[in-house]
DNA sequence: TAAATCCGCCTTTTT
DNA sequence: GGCGGATTTA
């Protein structure tokens, strides 16, 4: 391995303190990170238990263990904490929410748990008034989670949701991915003595992408590190592209650092790429200055054209790309199309599995690609209701999930029975579950439900009853197969589904939830309830079509592409109104828009590839379109105009 | 009760 | 152009 540069080794063996490392794009930053924590439990007798790194993604957290694994030995490194926000706040809550009202079986919610659950206590609340506006009501709640504020007086609308909400979650047992953060906050502000205990458990600490937390990420980390005052961040300002999520560039920019490293040696690009990259992001104002200088020699000029249709700005790339792969023996997963919005990756998609092409000796049909982002295995219609299945099981006040299974696959209970009951619920303030076992048993006979409704719920109730033995009977998976035969989940989806493909899919996707299962089971004290939030902190892992290590063609937004690299990237799809997005028209929403392409650009490491086209059609509309205004931000002398052919 | 059709919307999205 | 939610129809 390489030796650090000097800087690199100022902010690997500066351990003491505020550290504030900024890291410009291909900078080494995960390298110094690793170093940083080998030189901690190497250097100076630390112990590994004591260190503690926050990242955003699994995936850098999964990168970072790896890498430590390498500089220190097996025990020591699975002995560092390393782990996301969201993962380290679920372990220490699952100790400790008992101490706010929560039982250890809560449920996690995600985004559409929360819509659906928003717009029903919204609905009661404005009972027959018209022209209730939800959107904002629902933005303005998680944007005030994030920033770790409460309504205010002045917008009772929200407030009074939001307290509805409250209430339904403490009800439900149920908590949302905000509230993970928020809770833990509120656990250590409420109980200094519980505070304390992580702090000395915790003596360094280290967050990465710090650009990107959010205020409530922000006071975790504040609390946490009060005592021994050990936080090193790593970020950079210019790669802050989440300020629409409620992140908040000021952290990095105003951090009250003792000591501030700056690594601006780039590893990653040729030269022009790198002097694209700096003439597009010194346009912004609002940022530390840097220059990132190149370390990988000049390269080629970079290639841009403008396509008359996306159609042929697809097939030019396409074309360039298996030119590429002849010319420069480039692999298929060497390189990458990023685009700024997930609709311009459909008409790649077609034309890649249409497009022939010579592999080896013979002619093939179809380029291997994958599409990143899309619809993840867990936010299948399919596996969300079998999670829900399980979720009831785990913790049977969870009322989401019993909505979305109580009916389906159909046992006659329509919507009508449905509203009743709940309305009857919340009135009382009974769990759903406990109502319906009554009903069962022919109590409140004022409800006045149908004798098919009634039916439906004594059947589901006996479904339930059978579920629990077994669950407690049996192991994790076989419950569900048997769950899965008795729930005759197979003909449902035969009813629902009309094409051969799409039930074979869906049927598949069951099977591997039970494999899921299996796998899971494998591990040390497996608990349902601990595989339904793992699986929620980390959605991707089961899919079977990500195999790793296969070559193929990688296809992505902007925004995920972030922390990669590729040797070839191709940004596609460089308009105005597309980048910047038609929607970020303030001054603020331009630099972001900005350092969006800023992040694009600095992604490719050898051959970089700009396009866009003059008419592309839009929400189903043909229109014409403009060069983004960031393109004329790059000098000429790198740039090789080509015509698209 | 459930299928069929219609209407209106539309960025980015680690967890 | 395509998806989800709402409304209409059998």
């Amino acid at each position: 391995m390489a030796k650090l540069n000097k800087n690199q080794q100022k902010a690997a063996t500066t351990t003491e303190g505020k550290v504030l490392i900024l890291a410009g794009a291909g900078s080494g930053k995960t390298r110094v990170l690793v170093h940083r924590i080998a030189h901690l439990i190497q250097g100076k007798k630390i112990s590994p238990t004591a260190i503690l790194g926050l990242t955003f993604t699994n995936k850098a957290a999964e990168e970072m263990r790896e890498r430590v694994a390498h500089m220190v030995s097996k025990e020591e490194a699975s002995a560092v904490t390393l782990s996301t926000f969201h993962s380290f706040c679920m372990r220490i809550l699952r100790k400790e929410i008992h101490r706010l009202g929560f039982t250890q079986k809560f449920t996690l919610y995600d985004e559409k748990d929360m819509r659906r659950l928003i717009m029903q206590v919204a609905e009661e609340l404005y009972e027959g008034e018209e022209e209730l506006a939800l959107e904002p009501i629902i933005t303005s709640i998680s944007y005030l989670k994030g920033k770790g504020m409460t309504p205010s007086e002045k917008e009772p609308f929200v407030k009074e949701v939001y307290e509805g909400l409250r209430t339904a979650m403490r009800a439900y047992n149920a908590l949302d991915f905000d509230s993970l953060l928020t809770l833990t906050v509120e656990l250590f502000e409420t109980f200094p003595e519980v505070l304390e205990k992580y702090q000395d458990r915790f003596r360094y600490i280290m967050i990465d992408e710090y650009q990107d937390t959010n205020p409530i990420q922000y006071r975790l980390a504040s609390l946490l590190s009060e005592k021994h005052g050990n936080l090193c961040v790593v970020g950079d300002d210019d790669q802050s592209i989440y300020a629409w999520r409620g992140a908040e560039v000021e952290h990095i920019l105003n951090f009250p650092a003792d000591v501030t490293v700056k690594l601006e040696q780039n590893y990653r690009s040729t030269s022009h790429i790198l002097k694209a990259a700096n003439a597009v992001i010194r346009n912004n104002v609002h940022r530390h200055d840097k220059v990132l200088e190149a370390n990988a020699g000049e390269g080629e000029t970079l290639e841009i054209f403008n396509a008359p249709t996306e159609q042929d700005e697809v097939e030019a790339v396409i074309k360039r790309m298996l030119q590429l792969k002849e010319e420069k023996n480039y692999r298929w997963k060497e390189m990458a199309i990023l685009y700024r919005s997930n609709n311009i990756a459909r008409s790649f998609e077609l034309s890649l599995m249409q497009t022939v092409w010579r592999k080896g000796e013979q002619w093939v049909r179809g380029i291997p690609y994958q599409v990143f982002g899309g619809l993840g295995f867990f936010e299948r219609a399919e596996v969300k209701d079998l999670m829900a299945y399980l979720r009831i099981t785990s913790n049977p006040k969870d009322q989401e999930a019993l909505l979305r299974i109580v009916n389906y696959p159909r046992r006659g209970i329509s919507d009508k029975t449905l509203d009743t009951i709940t309305q009857f619920n919340r009135q009382k303030r009974l769990p759903l579950m406990a109502v319906m076992e009554k009903i069962a048993a022919d109590a409140y006979p004022e409800l006045e439900l149908t004798s098919r409704g009634t039916q439906g719920i004594k059947n589901f109730m006996i479904l339930y009853q059978g579920m629990t033995e077994k669950f407690q009977s049996a192991s994790l998976s076989e419950a569900l197969k048997w769950l899965v035969e008795k729930i005759d989940y197979k003909n449902a989806i035969f009813n629902e589904v009309k094409s051969d493909k799409g039930r074979e899919f869906k049927w598949e996707n069951v099977q591997a939830c039970i494999s899921a299962l299996q796998t899971y089971e494998k591990e040390e004290d497996p608990t349902l309830h601990d595989f339904l939030s793992s699986s929620m902190l980390n959605k991707k892992t089961i899919d079977k079509k990500d195999r790793f290590g296969e070559d193929k063609l990688n296809l992505m937004t902007f925004h995920s592409a972030k922390g990669l690299e590729f040797p070839a990237v191709f940004l596609v799809g460089l308009e105005d109104q597309l980048i910047p997005h038609a929607k970020s028209q303030t001054k603020e929403g331009i630099e972001e828009e900005r350092r969006l392409l800023y992040v694009a650009i600095t992604r490719a490491m050898e051959t970089l590839c700009l396009s866009m086209a003059r008419k592309r059609t839009q929400h189903g509309k043909l229109v014409s379109c403009n060069p983004s205004r960031f393109l004329f931000e790059i000098p000429k002398e790198i740039l090789k105009v080509t015509s698209w052919k």
